[in-house]
DNA sequence: ATAGGCTATGAAACGCGTTTCACGGCAAGA
DNA sequence: TCTTGCCGTGAAACGCGTTTCATAGCCTAT
């Protein structure tokens, strides 16, 4: 592998020249210039990225924790991140964590190690105060919200709630809803929503699948008191839910109507109501804020989300 | 940030030996050992991976050329090469092209410049010859077929062979097919087995969204003479053709039987009879070929497709 | 005429961990 | 007793690009 010195010896100039000229600096005449690019073209030099991350002290690279990369909200992030990154020129690297704290843990190590400038946490099982520990190594940005944390999210509160307003409106007083996580920010926040305006609870948790819709629904049918309607936290339950009803006989949205969430085409295949959450926009938003001369201050960005009306909601008679 | 020459002086030993502490190497007494491992914790030592990957030449990352992160079938050889990299240690960078051909070039780019030690390309649009001279620069492993290649495919030329022989089973003779970018080695390898079987052809070209599938459904509808059963190359695709279908009325399989391809979660949904492809074992071949001993000779892993029998044919009569 | 300021250029230090090589000591085999 | 060979240790080189600092010529403003 030819180096910088090698070239420096072809052209007869310092190193410090060369490196001027690989980084169009000013200060080289002319002519200078040119030798060097003859004596590039004639070695075939080619830039090793490593020492300049080495010298720089930055790698122009993010890191990801993430619990799956296929997963469609997550892919969705991970497409905004790519995004958003590449118009940077920067690079990414991804930690797939399936929600263990040990993989997580080297996502973090890596901030520290400097192999990474920043990281984005899209979804953790880590303590909070865990993973801000690593502040002190570099920009850490979530993609959910918490207190005092730069971070990029949907309001869940206020989204379950158009949900609620949405079935309450078609005349539902029975409602349910499934939960992913129980203990997780947005499943709070869900809940603080439906509690605030619901009697009778109806909650099913840990649904995160479409397996885990089809428990639901069965469930539901083994019910004696049963809600007339359920909003749920992801169009992957609501699909389950829906086409285990339909296996078994049952009329959806007749017997039961459905509001799926994320905006999935799950949804739009199923002409499902859902309230569709702009992932791809949440992951550029986040890579942007890694950037960001003012990350200090921890900024905080809301992004909106979105009722749309589909075919798996009937009005309560 | 303190570094090995500090730890050196801190505990009193060389440079050497801190290091070989570092890498569990066995020529330390154990005594020394200690001290050093004190003075890591005494003064919060953390090693600088940029400058062991400068050192070493490796970064332990690989590269993934591919042109969408969140496609459902990218995701899941991503998802196949984050767990493969994962449980060997490595890392990987990603590279959404959007099959644009300077956006691919980058990531070539970044093996040549060693940024990556090895590159796994998905899918790409650059000519096979213009990829393959990065080769001198480290291993190239593809997930789709070429001759004289390092790369994990499946044979799409079977997986057709397979649908087509069961429409035919079923009394089917006027069979038409979806095909993505024409000219791919996939599609060429799909019409290949076709054109082996079927006299008069019905060919739909350019077909990778759902949309475009409800645009098949469109075109279908128009045509005098009409395929009895549209075999596709993608689930999406074919979920685009079955609801447009039965939206505008149409019977799917009553009036037309639809075989999907990818045996993603959307066949699972609608139920569909498709053609499932293992992409997560892709990516994981994918990955372990970047890392083989032998990979100059070029392996080649094939991996099945599985014909999944669903509810979208009806047999001709 | 002189203090500043800008252009050009290079030597050397810097970022930091790994690896080669040389060397001393000690034990086992010849 | 002498030769091997392994253990333990460190100085110095290495991988390679960036950046600081000093130097020097030349022009402009005062």
């Amino acid at each position: 592998m030819t180096n910088i010195r090698d070239l420096a010896r072809e052209a007869n100039v310092s190193v410090t020249t060369v490196s001027r000229v690989l980084n169009d600096h000013p200060y080289v005449a002319n002519e200078k210039r040119q030798t060097v690019r003859e004596a590039i073209e004639k070695l075939g030099y080619i830039r090793n990225q490593t020492a300049v991350h080495l010298s720089t002290g930055m790698t122009k690279t993010v890191g990801v924790m993430l619990p799956f990369v296929d997963h469609p909200y997550h892919a969705a992030i991970l497409q905004g991140i790519a995004q958003a990154a590449f118009d940077a020129s920067y690079r990414f690297l991804t930690w797939q964590t399936n929600y263990v704290e040990t993989h997580e843990q080297l996502a973090l190590d890596a901030l520290a190690q400097q192999e990474i400038d920043a990281l984005i946490v899209v979804s953790h099982s880590l303590p909070l105060s865990a993973i801000l520990s690593y502040e002190q190594y570099g920009p850490i940005v979530f993609c959910e919200h918490h207190e005092d944390v730069a971070a990029v999210y949907i309001d869940h509160y206020t989204a379950f709630q158009q949900g609620l307003a949405h079935l309450r409106q078609q005349g539902h007083t029975s409602i349910g809803i499934c939960l992913g996580r129980p203990d997780s920010t947005n499943s709070l926040a869900r809940k603080h929503a439906y509690q605030e305006v619901v009697r009778d609870e109806f909650v099913y948790e840990q649904t995160l699948t479409i397996e885990d819709g089809a428990t639901v629904a069965r469930r539901w049918m083994q019910q004696k008191q049963r809600p007339t309607a359920i909003l749920t936290a992801s169009d992957h339950v609501a699909a389950g839910l829906i086409l285990e009803l339909r296996k078994q006989g049952y009329q959806v949205p007749g017997d039961l109507s459905v509001i799926g969430f994320d905006g999935s085409e799950l949804a739009e295949v199923l002409a499902m109501t859902t309230i569709a959450i702009p992932y791809a926009t949440i992951g550029r938003h986040a890579f942007q804020l890694t950037v960001r001369e003012d990350l200090v201050a921890r900024p905080q960005i809301e992004v909106p989300s979105t009722f749309i009306a589909g075919t798996t909601v009937l009005p309560h008679t």
